[in-house]
DNA sequence: AGTTGCAACAGGGA
DNA sequence: CTCCCTGTTGCAAC
């Protein structure tokens, strides 16, 4: 589930089924993937109930709250009571719910017991993070504290704000796209449609995009990522109880060699920088710069 | 004056002339080649006497000192009575010695008038520096207290100190030697000749070089820079008493369209990154990662 | 299919 | 013909 769709669709489930359970027990396969020591990773969730689950880009960001022994007590004198969980499935994966008695998949890196008896087990494909912080120490972690404008939020992502990102920036529109800092939670999946949508070339350079192509580029972001978001994500990737969603890249991603669907024109998968584009060479023609 | 042998020669010049001069005046034309305010600049400098003139890499670096009020003192107890000044002619310009009585140039950006009359000029064509600094914050002096290797020191510049700065670099040869924190002094005149006498194409990649092209890397950036040095620098360059040197770029440096000296193959002007390059394309073949 | 950190590179400015 | 700073790109690593 790599991309802001899934982890959308991923994390609203979460919020819904893992509320209110306490984690009971932690079986940690990959250290590697962890922030810290396993053993204080489980010092920092273990006895702890998911309050809210929630995301920022591709990540997964939950909060969790220790039972209070007795619930007069205000909260500020509940030392250590609060922490979250940060789940980043990188290159795919899966994060699944298990209902009490239900058969356990054989691979995973983290699981978690719950105490009614239920699990959540996560499995990356390929380099995958389970973090922990504090609501102190959540600042200080990089890889969340450093993201991009929300491309889903209305308000957040107005065209005003996407150009102010853009402003000053020289780069290629796809690598401005793919970075995390600009809009976060695009990847290599949602970027080909977008950029196919807006009509621009993965490598054309940002100076030389005109205003007109910054509002289709805006418009396209948007569309692609809530027409998958409200499919349920993509077909490949599995939900929270291990559904797949209905949303395909049906314009030109991963399908090199079949007709554009505008003109018909043969899809080319080319390289760009480190990663591969699928560009339909008629609409998306390069440009002087580009 | 801009390379290593213009500024070996004219610090040498410098150390005799100027040694024991006190600085009575200065005349500062062009505050921005000051690392101060000129009040400040002045400060350090007014009333002290230069001790040694020396260089690193392409700057020129003095020291003063005031004259001790009573000769007996211990130095301990002569609170801010030293200072260095140092001096870059950036991409040429001009320093002169001028005795008492002397004419002195037009167009200067700095002028120092000596208590016995005499003076010394620095004239920059383009983007020279004149700073001033104590012996403790001779340290924080960036420009000068992260340059390399001295390449006519035959200590310091060993063989092997040289392979050990090679060691795991990866860029182009000539972006290597430009790089002045590997090895000070070298500018876009003299590496012309050391790339073609070591037979090395400029954007040849460091990890393919061999021992032998190292060995010969190392002999042609001595070699090159010793014998100008011994030749008083560059013909079209001027020391301190505005008498050109007598070397010349005799092999490719600036010569596109003429003959190679070895094999007679037409020199070629080629652009490596922001700089020019000039190569006998017969001697200096591009390699497979070049 | 992802992200980090570093080295190399390019552009603008002084 | 110089240098610094910044942003961008490419590469290796996890």
């Amino acid at each position: 589930m790599p991309e802001l769709p899934e982890i959308v669709n991923l994390a609203r489930q979460m919020d819904r089924e893992l509320k209110g359970r306490k984690i009971a027990a932690l079986d940690i396969r990959q250290p590697k993937c962890l922030n810290m020591p396993p053993g204080h990773f489980q010092t920092l969730l273990l006895g702890k109930s998911f309050v809210q689950v929630g995301f920022k880009g591709k990540w997964v960001l939950a909060g969790l709250r220790a039972e209070s022994p007795s619930p007069r007590q205000p909260s500020a004198s509940q030392h250590g009571s609060e922490a979250r969980f940060l789940l980043s499935l990188g290159m795919g994966g899966d994060a699944l719910f298990h209902a009490p008695g239900a058969v356990l998949p054989d691979q995973y890196q983290v699981r978690m017991d719950f105490a009614d008896g239920s699990s959540f087990t996560v499995r990356f494909w390929w380099f995958g993070y389970a973090h922990a912080a504090t609501p102190e120490t959540l600042g200080l972690h990089k890889m969340t504290a450093e993201l991009g404008l929300n491309p889903l939020d209305e308000e957040e992502f107005s065209f005003d704000a996407f150009a102010g990102v853009l402003e000053g920036k020289r780069g290629g529109v796809k690598s401005f796209l793919m970075d995390q800092r600009n809009v976060a939670g695009i990847g290599n999946v949602y970027i080909q449609d977008i950029l196919f949508l807006a009509r621009l070339h993965p490598n054309r350079r940002l100076p030389s995009v005109t205003q007109d192509e910054k509002r289709r580029l805006y418009g396209a972001v948007r569309e692609v990522l809530a027409e998958s978001t409200g499919m349920g994500g993509l077909k490949y990737e599995k939900d929270l109880y291990g559904r797949n969603g209905r949303w395909d890249t049906t314009r030109v991603g991963y399908r090199e060699g079949k007709p554009c669907p505008v003109c018909g024109t043969t899809i080319e998968k080319i390289k760009t920088g480190s990663t591969s584009s699928f560009i339909c060479p008629s609409c998306q023609k390069p440009s002087d710069d580009a």
